[in-house]
DNA sequence: GATGAATGAGCCTTCATTCAT
DNA sequence: AATGAATGAAGGCTCATTCAT
């Protein structure tokens, strides 16, 4: 699959309809998954017909991967611009924020990338090493600098856990609500993930710290 | 969709017959979904005919919730058993160990169980509620008797974090692994991952404490 | 079908336009047949936008009978020529010789006529009986005042020898080329052709006499 | 495209439908050539659904070839035939018939020959070199020894004129019909072409002399 | 006159499912 | 119980053709 799916559209009218159609592919793939979408579905909600569709994605699996790279690019802005940063520790905590803020807004991406994760996710190894390269390192950095625990092998593992908290809030929120017993798409659900987020960064040297000792 | 899907085999060998179905359903439906995955490719991988697949399950659909059921049978029972506990401070280990332990020996499971969850998870909503209950109420328990903060919104959202690191763990372990460039399938990984969740456990009071008091 | 499918061109540089277009539909499908071209094709190889090609045909039909209609008029006139000649015998070797020339010259004529002719050649019954009218009666006189056989049932035989040996020399060159080892595009093909075929005519009388009398 | 492109089947029954897919692709694509002819076509005229034309033959492109292949195969048995016997002189006439009364029996097999020899013959290239080479083989010799051109560049040519005189006879045998005033496929022009086929190869020696004289 | 954008119809192919043996 | 054969119903994709600029 070409790295560049897209076919380049030459006109605003044509990049608008392109847009449309990228926003409702995501829509669509992150409710039924890339299988279990139809083509026609993805037209229907962008309000154009299939074949305006193959004007401007070679195939459905080239439209799926423009969209995820699309939802991606944001992310990758972001954890980017953190690890540009010099005092990570002033930077933490705007970070978590802005990284929660478009998730909250984009909420198909992390579906998206769920779904691609769970089936192997070689399109996300892919397309993903950029991003979670500097989130892998800085987490490594603070846990050595830090308190560092005795075990390097829970630099991994406490990384996955930003994952986890981050993309998986957002990617398992209906099931969540339905069983835990809340609204886990509501801005205070939003909220006290941020707040539990930004805790748990603080409190990083010392878990790990506690980790390290087999407490 | 009937809530027993499996037509009852009759005899030892169609008994075994079924068992080789689940076992192929379950790896193919983890390695694929649901709607990526075709009867075929079960048959198959069972080293059965497709009609032969019919005989036992009515459909695709049925199959699947049976797979789904067979998956989840013995996590309701451990947590079950969990809840049934009096001195619910001595068995937390223990549990998160037994859950641990069938996750890693049955990762299909999670996997479906993610497949799910990002799709809606109706259908776990309904199997998973009596998964979930015990937890969800195991939690609240602990926090409200505990150190408990004074911000009752945290309840729900601290049980995900322990769905996060069970579930997600093993669903997201083939990307995780590379991405964070570490085994996540590994031993090791295995039981750090195990360490930090008894830890966490541990460390609930004082972070919901923290939490609560907006630190 | 309308009979004159081409929408007149207004301008002189409208005219160069539909001959382009012209052109580039007679490479095409004598290429790849009516079904197997894409009108895109056709626009692609005559350097123009697909729409523009709809100004001037009306349909991928209508441009396909055009190109028919174009090529088939020259070989019109060189055989309407011969017919209205007295003196036949001087004329046939020249006649041959202009008919092969211009096949040589446009070599998708032949293969367009082949392609219809294969598939029944509705379409070329309407354009073709002008063309082949001539020939048949030419042959027919030929042999009965020549060597006229018992046998009348030969004279269309003998006739659509004529036609194999003219149109499937060009029509089905490659071909021929690749198996019996030569190249049926050079111009010592086309010369020994030609030649073939006068001597033919010479001896059809001959010939004629053999087949009549059964030997 | 394999060059076996049938699946086989493992049944008697399976057996027949493949063979009756294959008679009905025959008629089918010998009527609007490969890109004219639908699926569905050939499905319902063999009485089957389009789905199981499938089992079969993994493509309509493999099918296709399967046509063409077994079309061939009787015709390159004769021609073997013919090229093992010691006394050419004496199986002309009989091999001539045979290759004429197989095609009289099967007119959908010239046919599709020149379809695809019009569109460049790729793919009779392949399968017909086997086909050919006797002919020319057979040509060449009879050339040479009896009445030898000064010309060898005819050969090939006189090659031709036996395959324009078989195949093309019945392949445009429609299209003859119409425009020459004579049914091209009674069994009188049958007769006839074999006859006038047959007189040729006697005369064979003859032409070549006068066309090697350049008379 | 010319073109980029858009579309309705249809084609090839697949797949879940059933049937006959 | 098990299987090869068969099918109806889509699904992805293409293509001839039209429209708006």
């Amino acid at each position: 699959m070409a790295s560049v799916p897209a076919v380049e559209a030459r006109t605003a009218r044509g990049e608008e309809t392109a847009g449309r159609i990228l926003d409702a592919a995501a829509t669509v793939f992150a409710r039924r998954g890339l299988a279990g979408t139809r083509v026609r579905d993805i037209a229907t909600e962008a309000g154009v017909n299939v074949a305006t569709l193959y004007i401007y994605f070679p195939s459905k699996q080239h439209l799926h991967e423009a969209v995820l790279e699309r939802g991606l690019q944001p992310l990758i802005e972001i954890l980017g611009r953190f690890a540009d940063e010099p005092d990570k520790q002033a930077a933490t905590a705007p970070t978590i924020d802005a990284v929660m803020q478009h998730l909250a807004a984009h909420p198909a991406v992390p579906r998206l990338i769920y779904q691609e994760a769970v089936c192997g996710g070689e399109l996300l190894a892919r397309i993903g090493s950029r991003w979670f390269g500097p989130l892998d390192e800085l987490i490594g950095r603070e846990l050595r600098t830090g308190a560092m625990p005795s075990d390097e092998g829970f630099v991994p593992i406490l990384g996955a856990v930003f994952l986890h908290l981050t993309l998986g809030h957002f990617a398992l929120a209906p099931l969540l609500s339905r069983i835990l017993g809340a609204d886990f798409e509501s801005p205070e659900a939003l909220r006290r993930q941020t707040q539990l987020l930004t805790t748990l960064a603080r409190q990083l040297s010392v878990t790990a710290r506690d980790l390290g000792n087999g407490r």
